[in-house]
DNA sequence: CAATTTTTGGCAACCGGTTGACAAAATAGC
DNA sequence: GCTATTTTGTCAACCGGTTGCCAAAAATTG
């Protein structure tokens, strides 16, 4: 049915936009079957190794590249992974972002990125939009429920980060070492109380990590206190300060960098020496943590490796394997600088 | 690559994917021309407003969603947008990317991001990529050559962030407003001489501030000199300390920010007093700039505009307007914290 | 009321690939 | 040399939309 081969090169195809070869343009070429151009290029083996010679070169003559949508039409494939994160300017998201990034590339994917704005109506909406045109979705720190997760992962293949789902493949830190390590490292420092500041509410690593934090301190025989936040920002940080110092504690672990960041400045304004007076460790190790003075100690989450393994999961998947059954978890390790130390007044 | 599609759902369509509506579904319930109900969804006023209202009820009830591939093949529009910035980890594209994120959805299009790594031939690459799916192409801080930049803006639009291409279609801050004020600020705090810290030697944004701390120091007699960094980066800043001491400047522009803050990072670590003893000012105002202690003065570049204006631009060239003939501009501004001040010895 | 014009829905070709089915050509086995 | 099997290229239907062309129906005009 289909006889657009007796069409002409440069005109009227793809209306009103510049042409470029076809298969088509690439039979004429190479005296074959479009069909057989199709298979040399997408099955090698499949067509001798003469005829795949003679077509891979006339598709080097006419400079061919595959239009992705006519090949997404029949296969339902485009060669892109969608990345949907919280906030597109929160660090932490980063080196998700890159890790993400790199290692689609290196097998031949594209990376769509989208944002939900910390909102789960956003994110379903994104996620909806996103799922019609990539093979598969990554989920960094997600803010709909699991029964939202897990219908969209009935769709196609999504990997979580930062959170775990029933059902769904996950990539999540082991917030346990690392806070392990500060709450021991706090102790040897001859501290006795340390305050937690939470983060948003509906957020799951949130009660993670206060439950690492509770665990430890009661291992390394500390008291423990948790403050909440208005919200996980520079400025969430400078509001909680004053609710710190209220709680006479003397080392503070925060939900992320960016509460740590604010309460420093916060207590540092009010003539607060940090860390002789109190210590402080965020959380992430994101970009900008060693800006301070001192510098921030934090628990660094290997964000780039939970981007990779959130991709490779998902790559897996799309190759017909199946998604792993329990969470892959990454070490996180303490980065000691300057804003925790022992106390000297 | 496999082929995992071998289950089928429901029927034979979307080979191997879960299936959903199409507009022959409609068709089928509503009584009409499959050509009947593409007109109906996608040229309202073309049909009967009787007919229309029958379409539109009959692909509500089958939660009909358009197949962005099948559109996208006869009229060539995915209703996308490629961004492609030199380091997605670098702070002085989070406004950008959000900029243009937010405008781009405000009109129903979709961001997807790309980076060149600082290399040229890894942009060209990106770019071809990303050419062939998505309507139109920003490029910020582009590393290619002019006549590449005009050869990709050939086949599709394409507009440009932080630099000036003769027929491209421009968004370029004005970084000598901003620039006069900083070197303002500095003379009347008695400064005599200024150093700039330049950035990539490749970089188009290097010379055109270089270009405007000369001009305004020169207009207010203060002497400037030029010093090279091996990097634009924290540590680019730091190592280049040593040629700021010896170069006996008391006042110091970088290229950008991050620069700025190794520089601190290195001469407070060596002793020196900033601003007492030296006053350092960055430029673009990234997330981070106010981590440090004190708190870094900068030009900031109004970065989400740029990102907000080069989407808007490109929109309208896919509605059919002409580009713009000149670069757009947009304002720079001082940002006066706590780096920049009077000498005091 | 008839002729003319406009509106509207259907037909089918098309966008650029993929792929099952088929038959011709090539190869293997006896 | 003949038969059976495998390899290989072609045919054409398909993926889910869009749209030029056409004719029937409806509306308008004289």
């Amino acid at each position: 049915m289909t006889n657009s081969g007796t069409s002409t090169a440069t005109t009227k195809r793809g209306r009103g936009e510049k042409s470029s070869a076809t298969i088509y343009d690439i039979a004429k070429l190479a005296g074959v079957n479009p069909s057989t151009v199709s298979r040399a290029l997408s099955k090698p083996g499949r067509v001798s190794a003469k005829t795949q010679k003679i077509i891979e070169d006339a598709a080097a003559e006419l400079n061919y590249q595959v239009n992705p949508f006519a090949r997404a039409l029949p296969t339902g494939r485009t060669q892109t992974i969608g990345l949907i994160v919280a906030d597109i300017t929160n660090p932490t998201f980063f080196d998700i972002i890159r890790g993400a990034e790199t290692t689609g590339s290196a097998r031949d994917y594209t990376l769509v990125l989208a944002e939900s704005a910390e909102s789960p109506e956003t994110e379903m909406t994104a996620a909806r939009r996103l799922l019609s045109t990539v093979d598969g979705l990554i989920l960094a720190s997600p803010r709909m429920d699991d029964d939202h997760i897990r219908a969209l992962a009935a769709d196609k293949p999504v990997a979580v980060i930062n959170r775990e789902v029933q059902g769904v493949p996950c990539v999540v830190p082991d917030v346990n070492k690392g806070i392990s390590e500060a709450v021991r490292s706090l102790a040897g420092h001859g501290h006795t109380k340390v305050a937690y500041v939470a983060g948003p509410k509906q957020s799951w690593m949130t009660s993670r990590r206060w439950d690492g934090v509770k665990s430890a301190c009661e291992w390394s025989k500390l008291s423990s206190v948790r403050l909440e936040s208005s919200k996980p920002t520079v400025d969430g940080g400078r509001q909680v300060a004053r609710d710190v110092l209220e709680s006479g504690a003397t080392a503070v672990i925060t939900y992320n960098d960016l509460l740590a960041i604010g309460l420093m400045q916060e207590l540092q304004a009010g003539g607060m020496r940090v860390p002789d007076q109190i210590s402080i460790v965020g959380f992430d190790d994101i970009f900008g943590a060693d800006f301070t003075t001192p510098a921030l100690t934090t628990v660094r989450s290997p964000l780039g490796e939970c981007g990779n393994r959130a991709v490779t999961i998902l790559l897996d998947m799309l190759q017909g394997h199946d998604g792993p059954r329990q969470a892959v978890t990454v070490e996180t390790e303490l980065v000691v600088r300057g804003s925790s130390g022992r106390l000297l007044s």
